[in-house]
DNA sequence: CTGCGTGCAAAAGCTTTGCATTCAT
DNA sequence: ATGAATGCAAAGCTTTTGCACGCAG
């Protein structure tokens, strides 16, 4: 993402480009894994000095409302930030390097309108998040009993 | 469920039966919306007078992990818990009266089998919730513009 | 009896808020 | 110039921990 794209985006809302912003952006797009404001702060301290964690909660909401990066749940975080790839609400998370990896849907979309005409709810947004263990982490000797998985 | 289901569980995992125990399972399970830890200590009150948040906090992990209750991820509440209706997980959330309803899986397993293979996952778990409005709600006027949705 | 389970109080985190200052526009 | 954005400090919550006591098995 350019950072002029970023000041348009910021600026159609009525918001400012600031360093501050960029440096946030920049970290959770740098991430292929998620990311607790914590972690993003101190990441971001090395692009801009003087950020401060309090900034960091509101960019990462601010950020997360205008599509740039997503919020996570998961056991381990439930507020954990990663890079927004495509806008779909699904995705991978490796249980073993924390990687997130979206995924396109392939029937998902169809399966969801099927729940609502079952069900009778309006559905509005849905969360898909598949855990597991990547390939890397595979090769690495890593499986489901060595994370220590339950479920 | 019985008290002697719960009981027999309880004690095949080397646990004790109490009162307590008993009363955080009947709140979760009265309810059709999913709890906070807050909540299910008020709830639970009215069953067990002394009942304390911190067994609650204890009580619910334990009957997660044994599958009595889930725990549920959403936006306004990341800890709360909501009855284990099925195994399965996936289910739909109402933004209007958060009722909390399972629903079978239609194919959704082929498609998470079809992620793994995909993307070399060995998919692990995987959560599935749609968030919308149910019928109940959408007769009583509740619209998703009514409730502030964006997404 | 025995030791797991409980409840209180305190500690520890995490997140939000108030406010003076700085900075993007 | 002007108000939005920031960072600090403090407040506010939520969750966890330590410990002595009580109760289920």
């Amino acid at each position: 993402m350019r950072d002029t794209e970023m000041a348009q985006r910021l600026r159609a809302h009525g918001h400012k480009l600031t360093p501050q912003r960029l440096a946030v952006l920049q970290v959770v797009q740098e991430q292929n894994e998620h990311l607790t404001p914590a972690q993003v702060l101190e990441k971001g301290c090395r692009i801009y000095r003087s950020l401060g964690l309090t900034t960091v909660y509101r960019t990462l909401e601010l950020l997360s409302d205008l599509g740039f990066v997503r919020r996570v749940h998961l056991k381990e975080g439930c507020r954990a930030y990663a890079q927004a790839q495509e806008t779909n609400g699904h995705h991978l998370v490796c249980q073993g390097c924390h990687r997130v990896v979206d995924f396109p849907c392939f029937g998902l979309n169809e399966l969801i309108e099927e729940m609502g005409r079952r069900t009778g709810f309006i559905v509005e947004s849905h969360l898909l998040e598949l855990a597991g263990v990547c390939p890397t982490c595979q090769e690495n000797g890593l499986g489901p009993s060595e994370l220590g998985i339950e479920t």
